[in-house]
DNA sequence: CGTCAAGCGATTTTCGAAAATTCTTCATCT
DNA sequence: AGATGAAGAATTTTCGAAAATCGCTTGACG
């Protein structure tokens, strides 16, 4: 894909990805040594990688001890969720203000996209897992692309791949993932008709939904790995 | 103070520091030479500290052209803004919820230190503005303290962060700093009331005024260094 | 038997120099 | 004159090794 970028880049969007994806897990050491043949690049790379992601919040830095892979708990998802619901719904709010046509053209498009994955997701391949994570996060990403404001968006985007973290995870462990079509249909239709309060009230359902399944699937097999 | 911190933090927060006051202005360059020098130490700390302050948004990478002070601009002001009347509320308003009588004592401290200042910032010593800045970081801190979400709270730390960059160029550029004892101490009365609805109002007052002043400071001196 | 300290191996942190990239200058050609 | 592009300078990016630090083992001593 992109050839060009630089190394610490490239090392930076993989680590980003192994530790979202669950190929790393939580509270997993990060050896300098062992990231530096995962990924075959110098000390340097790796270090600049990790320093990003440790201010994103993937990873946790113990000074003269090394890093590793952020924890997950049932406390930090709860708060995740709260904070989640509210800096959603204001973006949600936002964009319903100042979205036009074409925003809701494009919502209507990444709904279509969404629902064409098969439904059947838990066993099957990882392979469809990524591709409805994907459509998913568009979908949401769509929703909230008019509201207007850099500043939240990021940290939406933040919170949301934070969250998203926990789903992969989840998956990742045997667990499945409902694909509640008709829950998106929900909300795509509020927010198309402009129906604020509507839209914020079941986006927050939305995601205390998901919040639900997760702290199901974390509770009923061990949490550490 | 922390001589046994590693050298990569102290660069760090050195140069957030300088960014912060506005001793590195908006746009400047950040050369890898120059730095080193500045802070005495190798190519490396200075590297790995500019990724963490890129992820912050105090810095702006650009590949293979190297570093960059972020930007300011009416523009992102108002988003901040915007966007931290918001987050602001919200802390404040689970602060009230969860706030306990040692939450309550902690900001009558702050606000009685506070307005121990003296009132002439302006053209007073740089220190006295440093003080003063420091007190009323710690005083809107108190406020939202005991939000119990930590989550949240990283959000809001950033924002403010962020806009207290602002005003300490504003400041630098020999603006004046309006010093609201009033203000702060009308939204503590109100927060320790526990009325919500007029500390979240208030709250957006104060925010909203700070930025009237800085937006009108920035628009009187040319902004672009 | 337990505690403490010294030494050793493993790991992180930092440095200095090599490799790669971008920017600048200047000569050449149309 | 203007455009093109190739050599050289400045700067960033990356590597490999040195320096510093941590954790553990081992052995001496109370």
């Amino acid at each position: 894909m992109n050839e060009h970028a630089t190394l610490n880049a490239s090392v930076f969007s993989q680590l980003r990805q192994d530790i979202l994806t669950g190929r790393l897990l939580p509270g997993e050491r990060l050896r300098a040594e062992t990231l530096r043949q995962r990924y075959d690049v110098g000390g340097s790379p790796v270090r600049e990688a990790l320093m990003r992601l440790e201010a994103e919040g993937f990873v946790v830095l113990e000074e003269n001890k090394g890093f590793r892979v952020a924890d997950i708990s049932v406390a930090h998802l709860q708060d995740l969720s709260r904070t989640r619901v509210e800096v959603e719904g204001l973006a949600l709010k936002w964009s319903i203000a100042k979205g036009g046509v074409d925003w809701e053209s494009a919502i209507v498009a990444s709904m279509h996209r969404l629902a064409s994955v098969p439904k059947r997701l838990d066993t099957a391949g990882h392979e469809q897992n990524a591709v409805w994570l994907r459509y998913h996060r568009e979908f949401h990403a769509s929703l909230v692309a008019a509201c207007d404001s850099p500043v939240l968006l990021s940290i939406r985007n933040r919170l949301f791949d934070q969250a998203e973290r926990y789903v992969a995870l989840s998956i990742s462990a045997g667990g499945e993932v409902r694909d509640d079509v008709g829950e998106h249909r929900a909300i795509m239709d509020a927010v198309l008709s402009r129906d604020v309060e509507m839209s914020v009230v079941l986006s927050r359902r939305h995601i205390e939904r998901t919040t639900q399944k997760l702290l199901a699937a974390m509770e009923s097999r061990a949490v550490s790995a």
